[in-house]
RNA sequence: GUGCCCGUAGCUCAACCGGAUAGAGCACCAGCCUUCUAAGCUGGGGGUUACAGGUUCGAUUCCUGUCGGGCACGCCA
């Protein structure tokens, strides 16, 4: 999957067209390149080369540096090479000179019609310019959030989504075929406690007050879902048998010598006994409450899923009991201290690790493994986990386990998203889900909208920490540089409304009369758009679309207010106005793979 | 203590997996609206890429060590 970055024999999306539209220059020059080598080295057979888009404008528009690459190992002075490359180069129809600079980089300058001409192809293939064909139609399932319906999504889930549904986005673009998953934790300890906590909430509004575990859920959400279940059914689910409070209060007495974790689960059993089949009933509740929040949340945020996937289906199908009987069928299952054990250390773990407890409850990695299982066996090409960056230590025992399997664990990848850290007042907030203490998902969208939340998750790598001030991003709204991004598209709706010409006459621009330096700046920028979707796809790297999208956004901002667009020189105007809705059409594509709006005015 | 990630301008971050003179945005200074939206533009100052070695034509990038920060090390999920 992660080959060679540029394979010089294979086109890398669409295939260098001999008709007078060209599309891929960088493929372009490369092949011209591999021409060249074939000719003057036939020898070397495994030549990779490698074009980067210099820094500096006098160095080109491509560059490569094979000739330093090679000088070495053929003992050639690579100021010579690249001389003897250069002549072997065939003609071309798109490249102007290829100079030699440096210590022996060769240089590709293209010709300006081959850019001018671009723009037109650009236009032509409107909504889908920039798709490339990278994921060459092979399907992957990238599986994100997956938070526990335990209470609403924090501003750390946010990132995780955003990044998410970012890369989704651009993986689709790149030719793969997505799918986009939630792994709904339906089937644990912490459901039960959620449906304790909002049951001793409940007992409240009944007019029943006992002591509340600092253990338990806190958050106010609790005590809401409990009034509304009040609301709907009285006291139902208050009176059973003779002292239902009894055995509570019995429960509660053991709270003295017993540890919380204990304590908690004797509540929990006290409340399954008490309830009986009505625990199910409260379990349902709680969970769709949950489930439905975090779903509405999570699509007002533009985050959406083809398949919210139960890990009670995995129990209730049978896969969990299967996946660990495929681990014992392979004899690496034994048993300790009453506990059933996996020999992970095996497939590169650390340790062994338990997936049945001596209570007989198979553990959450059971049925990760399981669910791991049904991933391979739903047939993906390829799969993406996103996971907090805080279960890095988890990911060599699923690996482990695929490959025990005897399952191809390359086939997953797992992308780490660092935490964001939240600061009020310069002061960092601990969040903990637990104690209720931190903030929404939905309050940071209410705070500062979401198409700044989704610009600002994206715009630094993954894998950095993320410092998230609410004060600045409240104070600072219009500052964030998403609104400079949507202002640049703003601008050219409104220039675009008052020329208020038939857009398809645009596609017949004299696109030669643009010859600005700042109109072969936006031209050579949005040459680079397919390059950037693509290097976005290969290094799961949404940001580079939002970088992108600033720098495309700044160029057009230095060029507006250095031409005017709506000369009285109709054949000028058409060609600038050509220009400018190209530009239009590529910021709104990189705002929509970001999952933000474009806004024709503001 | 062990493992993983990170350390770049005053602050928040880039730098196309080893390339050419390390770039933006905030903040600061000086200019630009009777002309298509000033949420904009133009110019300026700001750096021993944490530190010390090593690998080579070439290092922010790779290796070793030191210092500093984050996370993980459950029969929790």
């Amino acid at each position: 999957m992660q080959a060679s970055r540029y394979n010089a024999d294979l086109p890398k999306y669409f295939p260098v067209m001999a008709t007078t539209i060209p599309f891929d220059f960088r493929s372009h020059c490369i092949q011209l390149l591999a021409q060249a080598a074939k000719q003057v080295l036939p020898d070397e057979t495994e030549i990779q080369i490698e074009l980067q888009r210099p820094k500096l404008v006098d160095h080109g528009d491509y560059s490569s540096n094979l000739a330093m690459k090679l000088a070495k190992r053929l003992r050639r002075n690579p100021l010579e090479l690249s001389k003897v490359l250069i002549e072997a180069l065939p003609d071309s129809p798109y490249v102007g000179k290829v100079i030699v600079a440096g210590g022996g980089f060769i240089n590709f300058f293209l010709k300006k019609t081959a850019k001018q001409q671009f723009l037109l192809a650009v236009l032509q293939a409107g909504d889908s310019f920039g798709h490339n064909k990278l994921g060459a139609g092979k399907t992957i399932q990238i599986e994100f959030v997956s938070a526990n319906p335990t209470g609403p999504l924090h501003v750390g889930h946010g990132r995780g989504a955003a990044f998410g549904a970012s890369l989704a986005n651009i993986m689709a673009a790149a030719g793969y075929a997505v799918t986009r998953e939630f792994y709904v934790n339906d089937a644990g300890r912490q459901m039960d406690i959620l449906a304790l906590s909002t049951w001793l909430r409940y007992l409240g509004w009944c007019g029943i007050s006992l002591p509340f575990p600092g253990n338990a859920y806190q958050g106010q959400y609790v005590v809401d879902m409990a009034l509304e279940i009040h609301r709907t059914h009285g006291d139902r689910y208050a009176h059973y048998s003779d002292s239902p409070t009894q055995q509570l209060a019995e429960i509660n007495a053991k709270a003295a010598t017993d540890g919380e974790d204990e304590y908690l689960d004797n509540l929990i059993t006290a409340a399954k006994s008490i309830l009986g089949e009505d625990y199910a009933y409260l379990h349902n509740f709680v969970l769709t409450e949950q489930l439905n929040d975090c779903r509405n949340d999570l699509m007002e945020f533009g985050v959406e899923f083809e398949n919210w996937f139960s890990e009670q289906s995995l129990f209730d199908s049978g896969l969990v009991a299967r996946a660990v009987q495929l681990l014992d069928d392979k004899k690496l299952l034994y048993r300790q201290d009453g506990a059933l054990w996996f020999q992970s250390t095996g497939f590169g773990d650390e340790k062994d690790r338990v997936v049945q407890r001596e209570n007989g409850q198979y553990t959450y990695f059971a049925s990760d493994i399981a669910y791991h299982l049904s991933k391979y066996e739903r047939g993906f090409d390829y799969m993406l986990n996103i996971w907090g960056a805080d279960h890095h230590g988890y990911i060599s025992r699923v690996k482990g386990a695929i490959e025990a399997l005897s399952l191809d664990s390359d086939k997953l990848e797992i992308a780490l998203v660092q935490f964001a850290v939240l600061y009020r007042d310069g002061n960092k907030i601990s969040m903990s889900t637990r104690s209720g203490e931190f903030v929404t998902l939905r309050q940071l969208r209410q705070e500062v909208g979401n198409d700044a939340a989704r610009f600002f998750y994206v715009l630094r790598k993954s894998d950095q920490h993320l410092d998230f001030d609410l004060d600045l991003a409240k104070s600072q709204s219009n500052d964030n540089p998403v609104y400079y991004v949507q202002y640049a598209h703003a601008r050219i709706c409104s220039v675009l409304e008052q020329w208020g010409g038939a857009v398809d006459i645009l596609g017949r621009a004299e696109t030669k009369l643009l010859t600005d330096p700042a109109e072969l700046v936006l031209l050579q920028r949005m040459i680079d758009f397919p390059d950037t979707i693509e290097a976005a796809a290969k290094e799961r790297a949404p940001h580079l679309i939002a970088f992108f999208l600033r720098e495309l956004a700044g160029e057009f901002h230095s060029y507006y207010n250095s031409t005017r667009f709506l000369v009285p020189d109709e054949t000028l105007k058409i060609a600038r106005l050509a220009l400018i809705s190209a530009v239009c059409q590529v910021l709104s594509k990189g705002l929509s793979l970001l999952g933000v709006t474009s806004p024709h005015e503001m």
